[in-house]
RNA sequence: GGUUCCGUGGCCGAGCGGCUAGGCACUGGUCUGCAAAACCAGCUACAGCGGUUCGAAUCCGCUCGGAACCUCCA
């Protein structure tokens, strides 16, 4: 019997601005599509949480007992500054810039993607598809668009005419928005421009000659719009209607209600059942955004290389950080935050570790096992409440660090511990132990024959010698720690 | 200007009508040759003002402060 049988799942659906319970599609199948980055640069730690967000739901929906398909797409085609800009987009201008062809340009930012998000322990989706690999089923659904009777040819490019899909369907349902608020707010229609309605949005574009990305189609040599890959991908892999899309919450307008309207005019149904949302990542109190320059790239997180930051963070550290706060709540990140995450780290690793070592005997503890495994649950259903989660996580801690090597609990509860505890740690919020890989045997055999000679001086009271030992220990990121069991040591 | 959201103890950050998370820091204690670690205890806050309620950090109104979106953005 899978978990998701037992254990409820509630998300807040940006739709309906409600808490939710989650009911798979078609269970035990789940189909998940999140909106994935445009290469054209490195990726920022605010791209990374978004990111590692999702990473959290798929290993928590994962753990649950569904069979998951998460597709996560690459935006590999440019997309220009806006509708009526004629000039070159980000993947070429950075081309040019860097004097690289534009496949060049993707390759190498791909790369540098998926390098940081396996630093990060994600696990990679089941499905990465890329824009430019999809451009026939791209003119396939605005054939479909035309034909349905919602788009518009003007010139060799094709509009989504949003006042007409306006008529019969909310366009500005997930955003909040108005059509009559949004066309207040726009800008005089120029006499250049193409297209009806100022609203109206680009699904096909016709290439002026600068334009390097350029394929054939029924209308013009030219490019689809940047809305359309994420419509026709979700549907290509995971069907006309799917469980849950997420991205980044600036992604909600216009980019996610394009995505609706054109999954609609294409198909005739809504395709999202639950719609979430990852809040912005701030510095210094502004969202990361490579424009302003107000970004802290995850290079600089791990090595520390930035006068941002006092020293070098783990990635798994910063996942940690990143886990204490809710997905739907601003976080900023700051040197002093980070601090105080990487200790309490620090200390529910400790603490992992020294289950391990545990023996059960009866059960003669005040600590409740299945109630505790039970409150984690609860709250990870709470709309992957992680920050609860490790409030609970933080119990058992206690509990670990206050127990005789026999702890008192029933070999059964012991397990149950022990497997919970891990789960979550490991599998759910996706944490590793830091600095693993540089610990070797030697190491360890010489910390330890160095623990032997300061016990020994220790039982000569050769204070001086004994206290050399631990302090020369410390400044090389040694800590000796004598406990009732001996002494043990943990590296910072 | 329009639309959303937020303002919690020294710091980070949950909670969203009653039972006052958690982490970090700090203080006292236990343990220890001393220290560190660990454990126990303490520090008990909800921007301001008004209202609703038996009861509000949580609901409503106003004021002040901050953020996101309205253009490409995770």
């Amino acid at each position: 019997m899978a978990l998701y049988e037992d254990y409820d799942l509630y998300i807040n659906n940006s739709l309906t601005r409600k808490k939710e319970k989650f009911e798979a599609l078609k269970a035990p199948n789940v189909g998940m599509y999140v909106c994935g980055p445009t290469v054209y640069s490195d990726v920022h730690l605010g791209n990374c949480r978004t990111f590692i967000t999702f990473d959290m739901v798929y290993r928590y929906l994962s753990h649950l007992g569904y069979k998951v398909r998460y597709v996560r797409n690459i935006t590999d085609a440019g997309h220009l500054e806006n509708d009526a800009d004629e000039g070159e987009d980000k993947i070429s201008k950075k081309a040019r810039l860097e004097a690289l062809e534009p496949m060049e340009i993707v390759q190498k930012y791909t790369l540098g993607f998926h390098e940081v998000m396996a630093k990060f322990n994600t696990i990679p989706p089941s499905i990465e598809p890329t824009a430019t690999g999809h451009i026939v089923e791209q003119i396939d659904m605005i054939e479909q668009i035309i034909n349905n009777g919602w788009a518009y040819v003007e010139n060799g490019s094709v509009y989504f005419d949003v006042e007409k899909y306006n008529a019969a369907n909310d366009y500005g349902k997930l955003s909040g928005r108005k059509i009559e608020e949004l066309i207040s707010g726009t800008r005089e229609l120029d006499a250049q421009s193409e297209k009806r309605n100022p609203l109206d949005f680009a699904i096909w574009k016709k290439a002026s000659p600068s334009h390097i990305q350029r394929w054939n189609s029924p209308w013009s040599v030219g490019f689809p719009g940047w809305h359309l890959e994420c419509s026709v991908m979700s549907t290509k892999y995971l069907g006309e209607q799917f469980d849950i899309h997420g991205g980044g919450m600036d992604l909600k307008f216009p980019h996610h209600e394009c995505e609706i309207a054109q999954n609609k005019a294409s198909n005739g149904v809504d395709a999202v059942r639950y719609w979430m949302h990852g809040n912005m990542l701030t510095l210094n109190g502004q969202r990361m955004s490579k424009s302003t320059g107000n970004t802290l790239l995850p290079g600089e997180l791990f090595s520390g290389d930035t006068d941002k930051l006092s020293k070098g963070y783990a990635p798994t550290v910063a996942r940690f950080f990143m886990m204490q706060a809710h997905y739907g709540s601003q976080l900023d990140f700051s040197d002093e935050a980070l601090q105080a995450a990487e200790k309490g780290y620090n200390r529910l690793m400790q603490a992992v570790a020294k289950l391990d070592t545990l023996e059960a005997n009866g059960a003669n503890t005040d600590f409740d096992v299945p109630n505790w495994r039970k409150d984690c649950y609860t709250a990870m259903g709470d709309d992957f409440n992680t920050p609860i989660l490790i409030s609970h996580l933080f119990e058992a801690v206690r509990f670990i660090n206050g127990a005789e090597k026999a702890c008192g609990l029933s070999s059964e509860n012991l397990v149950l511990l022990k497997n919970t505890l891990n789960a979550f740690v490991y599998d759910v919020l996706g944490l590793e132990k830091a600095g693993e890989g540089n610990q070797s045997d030697k190491l360890d055999e010489v910390v330890t024959m160095l623990i032997e000679m300061r016990n020994k001086a220790r039982a000569d009271k050769d204070w001086a010698l004994s206290d050399q030992i631990r302090d020369e220990l410390a400044t090389i990121g040694i800590q000796l720690k004598d406990g009732a069991d001996g002494t043990s040591y943990s590296l910072d």
